[in-house]
DNA sequence: AGCTCATGGCGAG
DNA sequence: TCGCCCTGAGCTG
């Protein structure tokens, strides 16, 4: 289940345990079989992340495009891999291991220009080095769209999904519905520190969690909790439950065919 | 067996 | 803003 970290965490998946030597490329679903016939046998050079967008890179010019969308999984497992179901788009086995994409909205060899394109359209991400967040200030410090929205807008920022935009307005105090243009400099820079370095313990741990260590449920003197997803959160699900921090019923709300969460209280305009 | 929902994104209108 | 695409878990009967 797919945010920025958990593409890029798939891009040094695949780094580890293909890189280098040649890779058996199949697709059992035949989506994509004739492009997986081209690269049957080929070796794969390169990965890459930008955002939600993962690239796998093979000997030659071509690029593996792939986009989890809301429901795909990459799946790995070592040899022998077993027989593969009717939803298995692509398959990938060397020696040692073989991976599984299921359900991906996006799975397409594309050119190198292609690839530029992409990245050409999409905002700076957080884990990315090469990136600051200055590109995304200038145009939210110019847009009336609430922050919420801003946040999701992958032309603005590459890589934040539901759950981390929930948890970063909440750390922040920041009210989802404020427009871009209202939030300071300052707020945005912290906002963009604290993504990055979220982010990246959510590669390190393949899971989202934001709560900080003051306010674990130990810390609080509470029960731990189990959160479904797999994180320890402060809002993201969890309407109508007490805030961890000021016991306020957390809200939600339809945004642009997501559900928000926020604390009313905690984050004000 | 059938429904609902989910960490996404696109194109039509 | 809506409908649509993709899969699977967790309900309800």
């Amino acid at each position: 289940m797919p945010e920025g970290h958990t593409i890029h965490r798939l891009a040094a998946d695949h780094r580890a345990r293909f890189a280098g030597s040649p890779v058996r490329v199949s697709s059992p679903q035949r989506k994509f079989a004739e492009s997986a016939a081209r690269l049957d046998g080929r070796v794969l050079t390169d990965t890459d992340a930008h955002g939600k967008h993962l690239f796998l890179g093979f000997d030659g010019p071509e690029w593996v495009h792939i986009h989890l969308g809301l429901f795909g999984k990459l799946g790995f497992g070592t040899t022998p891999a077993p027989p593969p179901t009717d939803t298995v788009r692509l398959r990938l086995v060397n020696a040692s291991d073989y991976a599984d994409l299921r359900g991906p909205t996006t799975c397409a060899l594309i050119t190198e220009d292609e690839k530029r394109a992409i990245h050409a359209r999409l905002g700076p991400d957080p884990l990315r080095e090469d990136e600051d967040g200055e590109r995304a200030w200038l145009r939210i410090s110019r847009s009336r769209v609430t922050v919420a929205a801003l946040l999701m807008d992958q032309k603005v920022v590459a890589g934040v999904g539901n759950v981390y935009r929930a948890e970063v307005l909440f750390r922040h105090g920041i009210d989802p519905y404020r427009p871009g243009k209202d939030l300071t400099r300052s707020e945005w820079d912290a906002i963009w520190a604290d993504l990055g370095a979220l982010m990246r313990e959510g590669v390190r741990n393949n899971r989202i969690d934001t709560v900080r260590p003051e306010h674990l449920p130990e810390a609080m003197g509470r029960p731990a909790r189990v959160d479904d997803h797999g994180g320890e959160v402060y809002v993201y699900r969890r309407a109508r439950q007490a805030c961890h921090i000021c016991a306020t019923e957390i809200r939600t709300a339809d945004l642009a065919a997501r559900n928000l969460f926020w604390c009313p209280a905690c984050q004000r305009r």
